[in-house]
DNA sequence: AAAGTGACTGTTA
DNA sequence: TTAACAGCCACTT
């Protein structure tokens, strides 16, 4: 089955390579998959994987808040996020935010 | 083919 | 400081 790179697989290498124990911004994660300001398609690409069985660390991006965004239709995975970041080493602050100070990802060119 | 949907973001008040 | 609004595009139906 051949398949062409679509936008979605651009994506999905680029989250790929966000080290454990780093997180980026969907923002983020458009400008490196060339897509400059359109963070709602990383949003809706990662929406598409399958979180059980994908090896898409899709639990390393959030939001440029440093909080975890999730569809209400998703309710409840929060928690499954939260728990695989924390297992990685990031840290949350009391209001459920992670320092990006601290974790975000810093590519380098 | 057209309209709807969506894990977002930056600006404005 | 937080909250609300509009803009952005690819994919699905």
């Amino acid at each position: 089955m051949s398949s062409k790179s679509t936008t979605y697989d651009r994506i999905y290498e680029i989250v790929r390579q966000i080290p454990k124990g780093k997180v980026a911004t969907y923002g983020q994660i458009a400008e490196l998959s060339n897509l400059a300001g359109k963070a709602r398609v990383v949003g809706y690409a990662l929406y598409r994987v399958d979180m059980k069985t994908s090896d898409i660390p899709w639990q390393r991006v959030v939001n440029a808040k440093g909080e975890i965004s999730l569809s209400p239709l998703r309710f409840g995975t929060d928690y499954l996020q939260r728990s695989l970041l924390e297992s990685e080493g990031i840290s949350f602050n009391d209001a459920s935010k992670i320092d990006l100070r601290k974790y975000l990802w810093q590519p380098k060119l």
